[in-house]
DNA sequence: CTAACGATTCGCT
DNA sequence: GCGAATCGTTAGT
């Protein structure tokens, strides 16, 4: 049980970390109320020779220019004009490349989460899907680059290395031409906690 | 300044 | 299964 060192994020490609991320805690403490969560489902984006990224073709926007930040900081963005999506900025400087976290399994402030997503049962809905699981942490776009080892956002290692792990292409990103067929998402075969089969 | 759109979700059929 | 919701960001005028 220990935060993670931002040079996690600094060391490797970010397709590998984002397979390794599975079975990470997630976790923040916002107005007071810490929640956490397994990572079940991730996928990868790559500045460089992935159209599917913000960042391709080293586009500099705005809204993506924290992706060029070491790794280790946080990239969320809404989408849709409703949902926020929260990110890993992975690399080293001016290398845009990021993680989309897209489900985790609860295990810490789930009350608080069930009030955040306004609902009463615990299930599948609360925290299986991108902008459902910021929601229910409580990350919106006051937490854009935020480093990954700050007092409200971070993730501990715990020592779980899921056993089985699909691979597979991303989830809307249809856009992309050749590179929507890429297998750069990545969730743990046994869990329910995983946006889409 | 303005129009078009999106790494989605939810409710209704 | 399908379509509306909803607004910041983007690129083009």
């Amino acid at each position: 049980m220990s935060i993670i060192p931002l040079s996690y994020y600094r060391q490797s490609d970010v397709v590998f970390i984002a397979r390794d991320l599975l079975g990470k805690k997630l976790c923040t403490q916002i107005d007071g109320e810490k929640c956490c969560g397994i990572i079940t489902e991730t996928e990868a984006y790559r500045g460089w020779g992935d159209k599917a990224c913000h960042a391709s073709g080293n586009r500099r926007t705005e809204r993506n220019k924290v992706m060029y930040e070491d790794g280790g900081h946080s990239y969320v963005y809404l989408c849709y004009g409703i949902h926020h999506l929260f990110n890993i900025v992975t690399n080293v400087q001016n290398e845009a490349d990021a993680v989309l976290v897209r489900a985790i399994e609860p295990v810490e402030g789930i009350e608080t989460m069930l009030k955040r997503r306004n609902k009463s049962k615990v299930d599948k809905s609360l925290s299986s899907g991108p902008g459902t699981l910021s929601q229910a942490l409580g990350i919106d776009r006051s937490h854009y680059g935020l480093p990954l080892n700050s007092e409200e956002l971070w993730l501990e290692d715990i020592g779980y290395n899921p056993q089985n792990i699909i691979e597979t292409t991303r989830i809307g990103v249809d856009y992309a031409g050749d590179d929507a067929l890429l297998p750069w998402r990545f969730y743990i075969e046994d869990s329910i906690w995983v946006s889409k089969r």
